[in-house]
DNA sequence: TTGTAAGCGTTATCAG
DNA sequence: CTGATAACGCTTACAA
C-alpha cells in the first residue's frame, strides 16, 4: 500500500535522511564529485535507486548547474520544414550524439530572424539551455553577436567567414560547387545556370562565387538565377530558364527539392533528362535516388554534421576555445540525370 | 559604459527595487493576475521591459508553475528518422501550435520502449516538461500507466482503442483501409497483398482487421506479409512478393517509404506499374507525388495530426477532461501506380 | 492593494 | 570526510 506516497517527489533530502548523512553529501555522491568517502556513497547510490530519486533539472539549473540541454532554434515556415530533409536529418544527428551524453534538445521554430534573436535571448535569460547550435548563417549574422554579448556558449553550422570566430562546423561548398561545374563541363555543356538559394544564406555567396569563376575558368556561359528553396520556385524558375531564347543545357540547384521540381518541369515540356537538360542537386537525399532518372546530387552526411555540431557544443559548453572543424567536402554523386551535352541544332 | 552590469542577470528584486515595490507585486504584474492596481502593473512592466528582465524558468518550473515545455520522444533509430517523413511533418504541426502559446519542445529520440519510458519518468521527475506527447502507439503500451500512475499529462497519437482512457487525436485507419482495398477491388484486383508495418504498433492490428474484412466482403483472394518500414524490408518484401506463384496484382504498404522501394523493385524485375501491379502508399508525402508513377496513396495531413495534438496536450495541461478527436479520415488520392487488374494470362 | 516570508530541490561554501 | 546553511529566482499564502 504505497499509494500514499505518490503525490510527493523524492529529493536529496530524503535520500539524506534515509542514508544517514547529509544533503551535500548526497549531492557529492550523486554527481560522482570527490570529497566523500566510498562507502557513503554507495550507501547514498544505493538508497537513491532504492528511494526512486531522479534530479530536478529546474532546481539544478537555479542552483547554477547546467540544464543538460541545448536549443535549436530553426527560421522556416513549419510546412516548409516539414518538407526539407535536411533538418530531420540534422535533427536526427545532434539526438544522436546528445543521447550519449544523455541532453535534450530544446526545439523552436521561429518565424523570422528576430523571433529567432528572441527565442536565444529568452532561452539564456530562463537557463533553460547551456547552448545553442546556429544553423543557416547569414551574412552579418546578428545572432552571433548576441550569443557573444551573452555569454551563450553557440557553435555555428555554416562557412568560418560568417561564424565570425565563433565554434564553427563546415563543408567546403566551394569545392562542391567546382565538382559539379566541372562534371558538366567535362560531359561537354557549354551553357550552365545555377538555380540559386536567396542572398540571405551566407552559403549563397560562396557558393556564386565558386560557381563564377569555376565556369569562366572552363570557358562555360554561364548565369545565376535566384529563386527560394521551394518546390514552386524551383519549377518556375526551371520555366523561366528553359525559355529563353538559348537555353542552358545544365542545370545546379542549391537543394534537393527544386531540383526534383526542375526535373518534373522538363518533362512537362517534353524535354529529356539529360538528353536536351542535366541537373545536379545539392543535398543528396532519398529523393534524388528514387525519382526517375536519379538525380546527380552533392552528397554529403547530414546525419553526422548534426553529430558533429552537437558534440562541438557539448565541448564548448565544458570551456573548449573556440575552434574550426571542417567536415567532409560534399562529394558528387553521379546518377542518370547528368549526361553529354546534347549537339547544337 | 555599462560592461560592468553584464554579469549578473535582472531578476524581479531587481524589477521591484526600481519600481519600489515589492517581489510579489511584480509576480502578479507580470502574470497578469488580480489583486494589484492597474498603476503598479504598468509601472512594474515599464520597468521590465527597460531592465531586460525575462523569466528564469528554472526557478519558474522549481516554485511550482509550469515549464512552459512539453516533451516528445520518439522511438526510433536517427538514420530511420531521417527518412520518415511523417516525423518531421508532425514535429512541424506541434511547433506551429506550441508557437502560439509560447511554448517549447523538448525532443528525444529513444533506442527502445525501456528508453522511452525512462525519458518519460526522468523529465517528470526533473520537472521540465508540462506533459507529453505520446505516438506510435504499441498495444497494452507501458507508457500509457506510467503518466498515469505518474499523473503526467498526456496525449496519445493512435488509436483510441489502445489509449485506455487517455486523452486521444486520432485517424479512422480501418475506414482508410476500407477505401483502398475497395479501391483495388473496383479495378477488377481479384489478389491482393497488404505488406504491413510489425504488430508492436498498435494501428497494425487495427489495419490488418479492416484489410482482411473487406477484402473478404469484396469475395477477394487476400494475404498479409509482415515487414518493418524500412526502404530495404520494403523491397524484400515485394521481391517476395512477387515471386510466388500467383503473385498478387495489388499491393498496399503501410508507409510510403515501402511502397516506394516496391516500385522501384518491381521495375527492377521488369514489370509494369500499374500494367502488372498496382501499388498503394500510406502517408501521402512528396515522394508519392514526384516518382514516376505517382504513388495512389492514403493521404493526411500530419502537420494538422501535430498541432491538434499540441492543442490538446496544452488543454489537458490547462486541466481539460480526458477526450477523444477524431481526425479526418485519410482520403484514397488517386495517381498513376494504380490501374485496372491486369487480364489472367 | 501591498509587502513579508516560506518554500521549491539543488549546488556550493565553509566550518567542524 | 562530513554536515549545516546560504544562495539560486520565482510563486504564493498570509499579514499588514
Amino acid at each position: 500500500m504505497t499509494s500514499a506516497a505518490r503525490a510527493r517527489r523524492v529529493t536529496i533530502a530524503d535520500v539524506a535522511r534515509e542514508a544517514q548523512t547529509s544533503t551535500a553529501s548526497v549531492s557529492y555522491a550523486l554527481n560522482g564529485r570527490p570529497g566523500i568517502s566510498e562507502a557513503t556513497r554507495e550507501r547514498v547510490l544505493e538508497v537513491a535507486a532504492r528511494l526512486g530519486w531522479s534530479p530536478a533539472s529546474a532546481a539544478r539549473a537555479l542552483a547554477g548547474a547546467g540544464a543538460d540541454t541545448i536549443g535549436l532554434v530553426l527560421t522556416k515556415d513549419p510546412r516548409d520544414l516539414s518538407v526539407e530533409p535536411f533538418y530531420m536529418q540534422f535533427i536526427a544527428g545532434v539526438e544522436s550524439a546528445l543521447a550519449v551524453r544523455s541532453r535534450g534538445l530544446l526545439l523552436e521554430v521561429a518565424a523570422d530572424a528576430d523571433a529567432e534573436v528572441e527565442a536565444i535571448r529568452r532561452w539564456r535569460g530562463s537557463r533553460r539551455v547551456d547552448g545553442v547550435l546556429l544553423t543557416d548563417l547569414r551574412p552579418h549574422d546578428q545572432r552571433i553577436a548576441v550569443v557573444r554579448e551573452a555569454g551563450v556558449p553557440a557553435v555555428a553550422v555554416g562557412d568560418p567567414s560568417a561564424a565570425a570566430g565563433l565554434t564553427t562546423v563546415w563543408t567546403d561548398d566551394a569545392a562542391a560547387m567546382r565538382q559539379a561545374v566541372q562534371h558538366l563541363a567535362a560531359l561537354g555543356h557549354r551553357r550552365i545556370t545555377r538555380v540559386a538559394a536567396p542572398r540571405r544564406y551566407a552559403y549563397t555567396a560562396i557558393r556564386d562565387d565558386a560557381f563564377d569563376q569555376t565556369a569562366r575558368a572552363c570557358g562555360l556561359d554561364h548565369d545565376i538565377v535566384r529563386s527560394d528553396l521551394s518546390e514552386d520556385a524551383g519549377a518556375v524558375a526551371t520555366r523561366a530558364v528553359l525559355s529563353s531564347p538559348r537555353p542552358p543545357t545544365g542545370l545546379i540547384f542549391d537543394n534537393d527539392i527544386m531540383a526534383v521540381a526542375a526535373l518534373t518541369t522538363a518533362h512537362q515540356r517534353g524535354l529529356s533528362v539529360p538528353g536536351d537538360v542535366s541537373i545536379i542537386a545539392w543535398d543528396d537525399s532519398l529523393l534524388c535516388r528514387l525519382v526517375t532518372p536519379g538525380l546527380t546530387a552533392l552528397s554529403h552526411d547530414v546525419v553526422a554534421l548534426g553529430a558533429q555540431a552537437a558534440r562541438r557544443l557539448l565541448d564548448v559548453i565544458d570551456g573548449a576555445e573556440p575552434a574550426v572543424y571542417q567536415e567532409a567536402t560534399p562529394m558528387l554523386q553521379v546518377r542518370a540525370s547528368t549526361g553529354p551535352a546534347p549537339t547544337e541544332a
